[in-house]
DNA sequence: CTCCTTCCCTAACAAGTGTTTGGTAGGTTA
DNA sequence: TAACCTACCAAACACTTGTTAGGGAAGGAG
């Protein structure tokens, strides 16, 4: 019941489109050992070969699945957001309250740490130069959905007595954003801590601080 | 990679030594539009075209000044370090309390942000990398030396009472220094909170959280 | 004037880059 | 059996990369 692209028999075929259907899995396959070796060296610094040498095959081997390094570099992307965003949306769609709501978006925010380890590893490092290219659009739109997202949480809390209102709100989401995410350059999935625990106090000590209480 | 195989000349290649002596300050000049250039679009992705084009000049006229694109990079990251621990050394000379420590080294931070913008972010996105080579082994000599220098106040502000003793120290550790780093991903000098400001208001949220107090 | 130094340019180099093309081993299907 | 498809290899392609060599303009010193 798939229909395969192109055999359309009479179609000049525009351009791009893959002669060939390469498996889904054998696609996946690569994309996460592509996604370890972006995470581990950097996109630019990351050649098609070392890829190829990773997943045990040769460079021009690569283009049976893919038609460009920077189409890998968009699916691994594209397809962690769109995890990342199913999480966040059920997140936002429950109807907390601000400070369970913010308990909540850190927790699954680890929570694709966890699963996503070298995608978000790249987002971190690469997504403020990519989000200007017009392909990678939708890393810009994804941060913006992100800022009012928690934003509107904080503002929120602050409406209702529960965050303090001394501080800068914009300084607070950016605070919190970076201490969430930077963890990824440092967390291990099969640590000591679970990404719950961690999140657990992270949020101990962004919520109530590191001092002693006096 | 010391030297280029395959071209076996009879020469015992004895050369590294500059014949010609250009001036420190134009030196410092062109470093400068080299660490804005590697900030905004990384070090790998950075030609020395775009250099000698941000410098108006041609790209084999850098190598008047400098003999590698790495070792700008080197001396770039080496000067910036060298001025951030005479700021921290003189911190933690002052024999002052745990708290206060921990307020004077977020503030020197930030104050190192304002005034080395660049090269932080340059070290933030390339460093642990850079780390493993032995030519920046210093890299990985300051992180220890930074490690040891918050760890050791932040178990000394447990044993002192004046930090919250239930937290897990090496968590806290990161969660600091992440915090008070990345801020140069959004930090811009010349913005409407000075350097000192945005320490006052990170501290307010590392040590009294940001929840109403209950 | 000539000599010398500083600073940059012109023009190339070899190695490495992403990518394409044509071919082919091995399995599946007819 | 033959035809076909998937997934790869081998070898090249055009281009970019960091880097080098030789030359020359400007200016000061003798």
């Amino acid at each position: 019941m798939r229909e395969r692209p192109g055999d359309n028999g009479t179609v000049p075929t525009a351009k791009k489109k893959p002669n060939v259907s390469p498996s889904p899995e054998r696609r996946r396959e690569l994309l996460d050992t592509a996604a370890e070796v972006f995470a581990a060296q950097g996109y630019n610094a990351t050649t098609v070969r070392k890829i190829a040498d990773a997943a045990g095959m040769l460079a021009g081997s690569l283009y049976y699945h893919f038609d460009s390094k920077e189409s890998m570099l968009d699916e691994i992307l594209a397809t962690f957001l769109d995890e990342l965003w199913t999480g966040y949306d059920t997140v936002l769609a429950a109807g907390l309250g601000p400070r369970e709501t913010i308990e909540a978006l850190v927790t699954e925010s680890f929570r694709e740490i966890d699963r996503h380890r070298a995608a978000v590893a790249i987002y971190q490092k690469e997504a403020r130069t990519l989000a200007t290219q017009p392909r990678f659009g939708y890393l810009a739109d994804s941060q913006t959905k992100f800022e009012e997202a928690w934003l509107g949480t904080l503002e929120r809390g602050v409406a209702d007595g529960v965050f303090r209102a001394g501080l800068d709100i914009r300084l607070t989401y950016r605070f919190i954003r970076d201490t969430v995410w930077v963890a990824v350059s440092w967390y291990r999935p099969g640590g000591q801590h679970s990404p719950e625990e961690i999140a657990r106090q992270y949020l101990s000590m962004v919520l109530d601080g590191v001092a002693v209480r006096t």
